[in-house]
DNA sequence: TAATGATATGCAAACGTTATCATATTTTAC
DNA sequence: GTAAAATATGATAACGTTTGCATATCATTA
């Protein structure tokens, strides 16, 4: 169907080698030679066939990520930074959208590693390590976003810092003459609720605070789960001041807990949010939140992937930390005095 | 670096093509010569090469997907459709965001193209169809979505019913008693704007409305346009008391521009937006608007592709027509007996 | 028992490249 | 003017599969 290197080297009884080093613009070739076949090349609409490149060469110029939710604003961000820069330098990515289904995640893997792909960008659901290990040994590049995994060995990552980014948001609670302040944060065995409890005690502390255990929530970072345990803190702590919420979905649910209740947002309850994008610019109050540098955690994951994947030999693992942001808008208080 | 059907080939002393006999499961392998293999396989942990088989088979089972901006939640949702009825078949995608750059999906396809991609999926932001063609020419599957470019020959397509959004939505406006109802609509030259105009041309009509070109707008779908739009709407039109806006991005812009101006929604200005998903439910008031069935675009398309690809011979083109919903919320005070 | 057909297995070509090697031609240098 | 070096070109093998063909084995049937 469509034209090859040999259909070309036949029409101007050249070898298919010399059509090849002209397509690949090396050395090697009379410049009438090259002339001759270049135009014939233009002529005939001669496109590259990746795949037979591919196998030659043991190299797919193809990354494959898997992710739980595309739909997720913050997920979908990350993605357009991969895409920015891992197509400027050759390649492109195979998405994969788990659905949250480790089982689907599975799935996923093993039609990658299928595909050949040189290199994986993962935001893991699963709690099986197993098959990504297998992967790792095979010699694709992994690099885990978002979550870390718990592995013995050591691996690449991009994260931000979560203990930093709810020990800023606490702070500005703290800051605002709060005392006694919530947390909403998520699973305690991923990295990510984890880490972001850390810092909400860390802020207490270092502000001679003392912990309350029953200001301390866990949820799913669902929006349901944000919902209940908001009720929960209101019911638990009739002089709960403020609250922090470690994920976006939970943040909704939160919100429309404490108008349930008739409370006010920020007069009775001031609230910090995670990851709430806001598109719209229209929730009000806007809510005050922890933003993710999400485009620049797609950047650098696909500059460190392009970076494996020129690397031959020993790699030495890298986790790279990007800073959170505090978003300031109204659901703090915290710009009552300016308007 | 990894096994493949040679090595195992090796290892049992058979040949190669009995090894692969085995893993397509196909006949003429003896039981036991089988059972042998498949211990093998499992023991050397076999993968196979999906990239030799796509050279050999001439078919890569991989789809490529071209949107302008996937952080719309418009486009992420349709890809999360097309994702998880392509996977259940086998296939994978290949995704591509041109960030509503022609120049970069004319990359992006040439990329695609070479990639042997088995199909494409386009929402298309090109008026240079040229590259279309040739890749139609191919014999590549094609099949548009959300906007259709304007070709002679006939194509595979999948949309929604555009002018019966704005009919049902300016329905919605006139039933509640609106009589002067304004418009944001999108560029002319592009299907959905077009289309979106007609479609509120006609429920006026047929209401007996006279048409005021005063009352007509049209913008670019983004937010600034809806604002600016929607400030000339209200200046130029004293006693409109609904609007129409075409896209969720001018919605937003809109909204912003009634609230400075003052007024209230709905008591001073009803509105119906389009695309409104609002995923926190935290907008207020929320807003009416027609939304569009993402994930069974997505869906819809996908079969259609898997379709495509499962022919051969001529192929009868088929423009699959969604509809269109409207979510009635509060915007338009539709709901204000009901609380 | 011989003939027939089904089953089992392997060989080799092909998919479209790239890369190594050999050979032929041209250029450079003294 | 010749040796050495650089350039130009092609033949061939290889990447990991699948598949058509040839051959060999086995079971069935008259």
């Amino acid at each position: 169907m469509s034209v090859t290197l040999k259909d070309i080297a036949k029409k101007l009884n050249v070898s298919v080698s010399t059509v090849s080093r002209v397509v690949n613009n090396k050395k090697y070739v009379s410049p009438k030679t090259r002339e001759k076949v270049l135009k014939a090349l233009e002529e005939y609409n001669y496109t590259p066939n990746q795949v037979a490149r591919s196998l030659k060469n043991k190299s797919t110029n193809t990354v494959g990520i898997v992710i739980p939710d595309i739909t997720e604003d913050f997920f979908s961000y990350i993605i357009k930074g991969i895409d920015h820069v891992l197509v400027k330098n050759g390649y492109s990515i195979i998405l994969c959208d788990t659905n949250e289904s480790a089982e689907r995640e599975e799935l996923y893997l093993n039609l990658l590693v299928e595909k050949q792909v040189d290199g994986l960008i993962l935001a893991t659901v699963s709690k099986d390590h197993k098959l990504i290990k297998n992967i790792m040994k095979r010699g694709i590049s992994v690099i885990f976003i978002d979550n870390l995994p718990k592995l013995k060995n050591s691996y690449d990552s991009v994260i931000i810092d979560n203990a930093k980014a709810s020990y800023i948001a606490v702070e500005h609670l703290i800051e605002l003459g709060h005392r006694n302040i919530g947390i909403i944060t998520g699973k305690q065995d991923e990295t990510t609720g984890y880490e972001r409890l850390i810092g909400y005690k860390r802020a207490l502390i270092e502000n001679n605070i003392e912990i309350d255990e029953n200001l301390i929530t866990v949820g799913d970072f669902k929006e349901k789960s944000g919902y209940n345990n908001m009720k929960l803190l209101l019911e638990k702590n009739k002089n709960m001041t403020a609250v922090f919420v470690a994920s976006s979905k939970m943040t909704f649910g939160a919100i429309k807990a404490i108008k349930e209740k008739g409370l006010r947002i920020p007069e009775d309850i001031a609230l910090v949010g995670f990851d709430v994008h806001d598109p719209s610019g229209l929730i009000t109050p806007s809510i005050t939140t922890i933003i993710q540098p999400e485009e620049n955690i797609g950047k650098a994951a696909a500059e460190l992937m392009l970076k494996r994947l020129s690397e031959k030999g020993e790699k030495y693992h890298q986790k790279i930390v990007l800073e959170p942001q505090l978003l300031i808008r109204d659901s703090c208080g915290a710009n009552k005095y300016k308007k």
